[in-house]
RNA sequence: GCCGAGGUGGCAGAAUGGUUAAUGCGACGGACUGCAGAUCCGUUUCCUGGGGGUUCGAUUCCCUCCCUCGGCUCCA
């Protein structure tokens, strides 16, 4: 398989450091605010890397940690009179929930940290023994950028030529203005920890840094998060790692995620146009709304049409799924040994190789869009049986379902609003459809359309086709 | 200004040095239906930002220009 590594611009074949294990790190959210749609994006997306390279055999320790503690979190708090550990608690809990109805179940740990305090001191520690930090009059500590020649590889920068103060104001205790803080002097009535450089907390950079080293080592495989960390973050994880370890890569992929556009712009406070991704969810449901999200290659910018893009996905979604529904309710009702018609020739083999084909595809830098696309076509195939797929047995059925199977597991796809009917209730539907099937051959539409309406309000979707009425629950999402 | 990512049909969005440039949405037509809906099938020929170059052949590789988005010190 081959992974697009933005460091050094180019694919390359995967190899584990240590197969087979794969270390994998994300970086998470701060959870200063409630998750927004773009959020979705990136997490969903890694969520698919994780699944898949388990499908292929690596053991993955997946870790995202969370910053829990940052200026904005403390502004936050302020603003509430809350205080500032309890917001990031709270707000990480909606974020948890909302990943979970997304089908995001991959990640093995999520560090806080402020839990690694005593790793981040080390770590700092250890860079100020280098000669890579110093301690300002203040008592913070900043990284002296100057003392790391490679610093600007990753992002293409040239230090020379960054525009000091463009967006944030220059720190008056750097020795240099692109210099970072590792550790921040305690503020009073902050949360702070004592440190040989006197209280304070840790500054962003050095967190990912420290429960990297301490959890994955001070090397690892991957590293993932969207374009937009890359400078100042991802440089700055490099300089701390490399620095403080004096081993490099600090990964051997680094992966960066296309940011999902508002209407053509990055979401932000300041222009206002955040779409909360509870809202996101509420309005498309969980299945269309990840469908959507992987519906495009990750590396792309991926623009969010607030009118068109969430419709449009769950018509998309539904398609996708038809023939696979009609296969679970049919498994449902008689079992994975009803008895049945063969799979047409060919037909189960052909399903066979479709999953090969979708394993390669994906393995080419997580082509998730390539394999929906050929998952349409599967979609396809099996809608062009007709009323055939209906006749089938269990276990062609169970064959012929094979590439939803994989699509399940690894894109994380048809896994919701299964909804499964009983035995008994429907055979009270078959009853029900029997009485209207009089009804309408004795020329009483009112009363068929009646036992419809009565159906619909319990549930139940009817569709009158050549062979009979068939029957479906109303997905609820 | 510097760095990075993009520009593909009505729209969203893939791919490839080489038949008809995938897939989906939408639209149109048809099948089915008592009606509706759902579903299915078909059609949607003139779509790769502009200009150069390399090549038998470029959407793909190179140069250049234009446009959009992102980053330029605490953004997924």
């Amino acid at each position: 398989m081959t992974i697009y590594d933005s460091r050094t611009r180019a694919s390359r074949l995967f190899q584990p450091l240590h197969p087979p294990r794969v270390g994998l790190y994300v970086c998470g959210l701060t959870p200063y605010a409630p998750a927004h749609v773009g959020h979705g994006r990136t997490f969903v997306f890694f969520d698919v890397v994780a699944r898949a390279l388990r499908r292929w055999g690596y053991r993955v320790f997946y870790v995202q940690n969370v910053t829990n503690l940052d200026d904005k979190l403390i502004a936050r708090a302020a603003e509430e009179g809350s205080d500032p550990l309890a917001l990031a608690e709270r707000h990480f809990g909606d974020y948890r929930h909302a990943m979970e109805r997304l089908g995001v179940r991959s990640v093995n740990y999520y560090p806080f940290a402020t839990d690694y305090v005593p790793e981040i001191i080390g770590q700092i520690g250890a860079l100020v023994d280098r000669g890579l930090a110093y301690r300002s009059e203040d008592g913070s500590v900043y990284y002296e950028v100057a003392k790391f020649p490679s610093y600007g590889e990753l992002s293409g920068q040239k230090v020379e030529k960054l525009r000091p103060g463009a967006r944030v104001e220059v720190d008056p205790h750097k020795r240099s203005p692109e210099d970072f803080a590792i550790w921040k002097a305690a503020t009073p009535g902050e949360p702070s920890w004592e440190s040989p450089w006197g209280p304070g907390r840790p500054g962003w950079h050095v967190e990912d840094t420290a429960i990297t080293e301490h959890l994955l080592g001070a090397r690892y495989d991957l590293h993932g998060a969207a374009v937009d960390l890359i400078f100042p973050h991802h440089e700055a994880e490099i300089a701390i790692a490399e620095g403080a370890s004096g081993l490099a890569p600090l990964a051997a992929f680094w992966m960066h995620g296309g940011l999902l556009l508002l209407s053509g712009e990055k979401m932000s406070k300041s222009l206002g146009n955040i779409l909360p991704l509870d809202t996101a969810i509420e309005r498309a449901g969980p299945g269309p709304l990840r469908f959507y999200y992987i519906n495009s290659q990750y590396r792309s910018p991926l623009d969010f049409d607030p009118e068109k893009s969430l419709s449009e996905s769950a018509e998309a979604y539904a398609r996708l799924r038809q023939p696979f529904d009609r296969i679970q309710q049919a498994l449902a009702l008689g079992g994975d040994d009803r008895p049945g018609e063969e799979a047409p020739a060919g037909l189960a083999e052909a399903a066979g190789e479709l999953v090969d084909q979708l394993d390669t595809t994906l393995a080419e830098d997580f082509n998730t869009r390539e394999a929906i696309a050929s998952l349409f076509g599967w979609s396809r195939r099996l809608s062009e049986l007709g009323e055939r797929l209906d006749r089938l047995g269990g276990p062609a059925l169970v064959r012929l379902r094979a590439p939803y199977d994989w699509a399940r597991e690894v894109l994380g796809l048809l896994e919701e609003g299964a909804a499964a009917p009983s035995g008994n209730w429907s055979k009270m539907v078959g009853v029900a459809i029997a009485a209207r099937a009089r009804a309408r051959a004795r020329g009483d539409f009112a009363e068929a359309d009646r036992i419809r309406d009565e159906l619909q309000r319990a549930g139940v979707v009817l569709e009158d086709g050549t062979s009979g009425t068939r029957w479906k629950p109303v997905r609820t999402e």
